[in-house]
DNA sequence: GGGGCAATGTCGCCACTGGTAACTCCCTCA
DNA sequence: TGAGGGAGTTACCAGTGGCGACATTGCCCC
């Protein structure tokens, strides 16, 4: 009897299909519930053919974080309007994707399994969504909209805000529903020290 | 032959041993290395004996987690001076403890294990904390040397620029090396928005 | 006093996880 | 055509969290 193909991921896909079922897990049962057991088989092979695309679990994981910050940074990117506009809506866009991706954003920050210092990816894609916020702050710098502090200071003590904020929310310190509001508080009262007077 | 005491830990310390040896393996191995079989063998005892004082192994992380905020909080309570000198006192000791304390600080705010809906000790820990700011802004607003915002939304900002501040660092995208500088930095920003004009 | 009794621990066991080693299959290419 | 290697598989291992049945101990109360 003609088998299926026993190898449907031959040329490679297994790698992102095994990224991509991982993903599902951690939405689906929270970060603890990610094993790269589950991955591989919610991708149809067995547990050791995930050794084949990625060193460890902690590699697997990885990964996932590193398209957790891509989503990020194409959620980000999507902000527009004038500079300083742009920069709030990024914050808007950063905390909008904290609270639609709880766990997500949780496995991005946990910090325990990817190791920034072991694997780059994460770190690099991460540095991606901080340059975003930097061409944002250049920009309302050279508007006029806000004043000439350092930036790369202005840009940690956004990344500071927001991601502080996140997890306030995300650990249940500030409730889900005032996210946008709080938000904009936050952002309100940083721009009032930032902003040319 | 007559055998030691078995029960060494007869009127309850073994609870208090128990939070004292995980404490221990998170400072020692880092976040990962903290095993419930780890700490009760470090207590000197089964690992089964552990379940007669946390229901979980999540609780037990809780309990630690705790105990940390408690730590944090004694940290920051030690801040005095004037009262904007002691806002700031208390962001540099919250920084100082993050840098001191990395695996202890991220297991705090890992979030992962310890979820704040399940257990609320740590969360009411963390709440004592951002009491003690709240009050040093109270204060500064009453020494006329902050703006009258909103203490809540001031106490948020203050929290969230703070551990963010912190999430950075530990996470590698800041330098350790400018911690103290980098907190002095990032609160100068913020009080230039929220002083008294 | 002595007898229950609950608290505290131990042992044995289970399911599951990450990880390694040895093997099979099948495609590619000289 | 046949050697080689990439991609998966099975079998296995140690370690982990958790459960249930049992032992021991000290305390309280008749």
């Amino acid at each position: 009897m003609a088998t299926l193909p026993r190898r449907p991921h031959d040329r490679g896909d297994l790698r992102a299909s095994l990224v991509t079922a991982a993903r599902a897990l951690v939405v689906a049962e929270d970060t603890e519930g990610l094993t790269l057991r589950k991955a591989a088989a919610a991708a149809g092979v067995s547990h050791t053919a995930a050794y084949r695309h990625f060193a460890d679990e902690a590699a697997l994981v990885a990964a996932v974080v590193a398209r957790g910050f891509d989503e990020l940074h194409a959620a980000a990117e999507a902000a527009s309007g004038g500079p300083l506009d742009r920069l709030h809506g990024i914050g808007r866009a950063y905390v909008e994707f904290a609270v639609a991706n709880p766990s997500l954003y949780r496995l991005m920050f946990g910090g325990e399994v990817p190791r920034r210092d072991v694997h780059a990816e994460p770190a690099a894609a991460e540095q991606r969504v901080h340059g975003l916020m930097s061409s944002a702050i250049v920009d309302a710098q050279a508007s006029g909209e806000l004043a000439g502090h350092d930036v790369a200071d202005v840009t940690v003590l956004m990344a500071c805000v927001l991601h502080g904020l996140c997890s306030l929310l995300l650990s249940g310190q500030l409730p889900v529903a005032r996210s946008a509001d709080l938000a904009d508080t936050v952002m309100a009262l940083v721009d009032a020290g930032l902003a040319a007077r």
